[in-house]
DNA sequence: GCCGTTTTCGGCCCGACTGTTTTCAGTCG
């Protein structure tokens, strides 16, 4: 795990005891705050302090959200490993009380009653303790009981976050059901979906229709729905199950003439609309989800106030002097100082430089998947299948790469439409050094190098395995540079800022991997790489027709890093691209 | 605890729904 990732949870643990202890809201805020700073930032935290102790304060409190008591206690954690303040906390409330704070309707202050009440400090305690004992706790009654009995089987069937690329296709099939009823004028997914995150904890709907009690109605007797959470006037709640996937789904119903106030605060993030929010009141106004007011009078909407802008999310941005912000950049990393810079798109995409074939372990033929490719209109299709210590990829052994060769220089004769590369996806060894000898790699038009194995690495020895492969001069992209899998394993943790000033002076490539399990470089990296300069290259990593379509998730994590085309190697034409190939020759 | 086109003090986003209340606290997003 990254340092960034361990510090960021030790703040994120004060926050919960703090708030467990009834503390201060804006104190706990802070907390809250600076942990994810920390958990965002591309730079070691490590690095940063150690670099030199003494400046170390006052470096940190550059990064908004820490101030000097947040930054000395980064430095505290780096130097001894511990967090004075988190330690007595600890002794106040019992690390297991945490736990409780998991289970969706329990809060801090539930937490802390059922505890101090009945000595509960674990969710086993929870399960343990009966109906009856449970009654007892003030402000719970048998429905919330029954509840928290209920969102503890929830979290124990559902457990992390849903990748996006699992998300996305139920979020599209309620939606398409939601539309097809009488009277709706206007559907969308909103939330973490919208923003493109690699994901996602619940799915949230905004609907705009003539008949909500139909709409409502239809919403909580979905086939799928197993749980009804809220069954309200504008907002319901349920849960559904589709195969592994579990999870919560939020409706909330509007009139037309809101539908882009209440679509901007479902859409979110919850940082991204304070921000709003805040500006709104510097200027004298007011923003909620029925729209942005003039005056700063509590809830305007209930006196008639016409507001100065709702129906669209263009007209409010507007209003409060900004361009339009794309849902991906919401997320409040500085997007409202961002301008009009424009965005990339999957229309700009051109040329897909990492695919696999049935020579490794793709499905796909190289005329087919060529073919594929052109029927996308791409100019160009790299074919990279996997070199010899991928034997459970069927790696391509030297004399069998050099057949390939040959068998991809004819197949480009035969598909004319469409410029078919001789490459591979060579492995990085654990020691930084390439799978095949520089005489072949140079018979390549194109050498993604990638991690494979030893993905468990420290951060020193991956980062000097990365910049071996990244100096190499034979390479053009790195592939999935850090090999983690969204969910299921880490990955390697190198030194980032090294990777990408050794990038920059090669002239090599990052590769976002676009395949929605691995989102690699993820997003917050990839905005340090993009503002350094780095070339970017978004490949789906196919190995089947259909895994062109995850140019969508790809794409979507370069928006997230505010990626305009002109970074992206697959947007370039067909000339500009090849030249570049041919000066790493 | 952080922060500053008036500020080093005094603010800090805003609303819906549920359940346990009898006017609202807690939780969520």
């Amino acid at each position: 795990m990254s340092s960034n990732k361990e510090v960021a949870k030790l703040f994120d643990q004060m926050a919960a005891g703090l708030e467990i202890l009834g503390a201060n809201r804006f104190r706990v805020n802070a907390y809250n705050r600076a942990s994810r700073v920390i958990e965002d930032l591309t730079e070691d935290v490590r690095a940063v302090v150690e670099q030199d102790l003494p400046t170390a304060v006052k470096r940190l409190t550059a990064f908004d959200g820490i101030g000097k008591g947040m930054a000395e206690k980064v430095v505290e954690v780096i130097e001894t490993g511990e967090m004075t303040e988190l330690k007595e906390l600890l002794q106040k409330v019992p690390a297991g009380v945490f736990e409780l704070l998991e289970i969706p309707g329990i809060g801090p202050k539930a937490a802390k009653a059922m505890w101090e009440e009945l000595g509960i400090a674990s969710v086993e305690d929870l399960k343990a303790t009966s109906d009856e004992d449970l009654a007892k706790v003030p402000r719970m009654g048998k429905k919330t009981v029954a509840n928290i009995r209920k969102a503890i089987a929830f979290n124990e069937e559902s457990g992390d976050r849903v990748p996006i690329g699992l998300a996305k296709p139920l979020a599209i099939e309620i939606r398409e059901e939601l539309a097809q009823l009488d009277g709706v004028r206007q559907v969308e997914y909103a939330g973490s979906l919208r923003r493109g995150r690699e994901t996602i904890g619940d799915l949230d709907f905004l609907v705009a229709c003539d008949d909500s009690a139909l709409a409502r109605d239809h919403f909580v007797s979905m086939p799928r729905v197993t749980q009804v959470l809220a069954k309200g006037e504008t907002k319901s709640s349920v849960r559904v199950k589709a195969g592994a996937v579990v999870m919560q789904v939020d409706l909330r119903i509007v009139p037309e003439a809101v539908y882009g106030a209440a679509l901007m605060y479902f859409t979110g993030s919850k940082e991204h609309n304070v921000r709003l929010r805040e500006l709104a009141i510097k200027q004298g106004k007011r923003l909620n989800e029925y729209g942005l007011f003039s005056g700063t009078e509590e809830r305007p909407q209930d006196s008639g106030a016409e507001p100065l802008a709702a129906r669209t999310e263009q007209e409010i941005y507007a209003d409060l002097g900004l361009p339009w912000v794309a849902p991906e950049l919401r997320e409040d990393r500085g997007e409202l100082e961002r301008g009009e810079k424009p965005l990339i798109q999957v229309s700009d995409i051109r040329a897909e430089l990492h695919a696999h074939t049935t020579a490794s372990d793709g499905r796909l033929s190289i005329e087919e998947l060529a073919r594929e490719a052109a029927g996308r209109g791409f100019h160009t299709i790299a074919v990279t299948d996997h070199s010899k210590s991928q034997p459970i990829a069927n790696g391509l052994t030297e004399d069998r790469l050099k057949r390939h060769i040959e068998a991809i220089r004819e197949a480009d004769e035969a598909v004319p439409e469409i410029k078919i590369l001789a490459g591979s996806e060579v492995d990085i060894l654990s020691d930084g050094s390439l799978d095949y000898d520089d005489e072949l790699l140079a018979q390549l038009d194109i050498v993604v190098a990638s991690p494979h194995a030893a993905l468990r690495q420290d951060p020193a020895t991956a980062t000097e395995r990365l910049l071996k492969a990244i100096r190499h001069p034979l390479v053009h992209i790195i592939g999935h540079p850090t090999g983690r899998i969204v969910n299921r394993r880490e990955g390697l943790a190198p030194d980032l800022k090294a990777l990408i000033e050794a990038a920059l002076e090669s002239d090599t490539a990052l590769e976002v991997n676009a395949n929605w399990n691995r989102l690699d470089l993820r997003d917050t990296h990839l905005r340090a790489a993009v503002d350094a300069g780095v070339k970017i290259a978004i490949n789906t990593d196919a190995h089947d027709s259909r895994h062109f379509d995850f140019i969508s998730y790809g794409v979507q994590t370069a928006r997230r890093a505010g990626m305009e085309p002109e970074s992206c190697i697959n947007t370039w034409d067909a000339d500009r691209l090849h030249g570049w190939l041919r000066s790493k020759r």
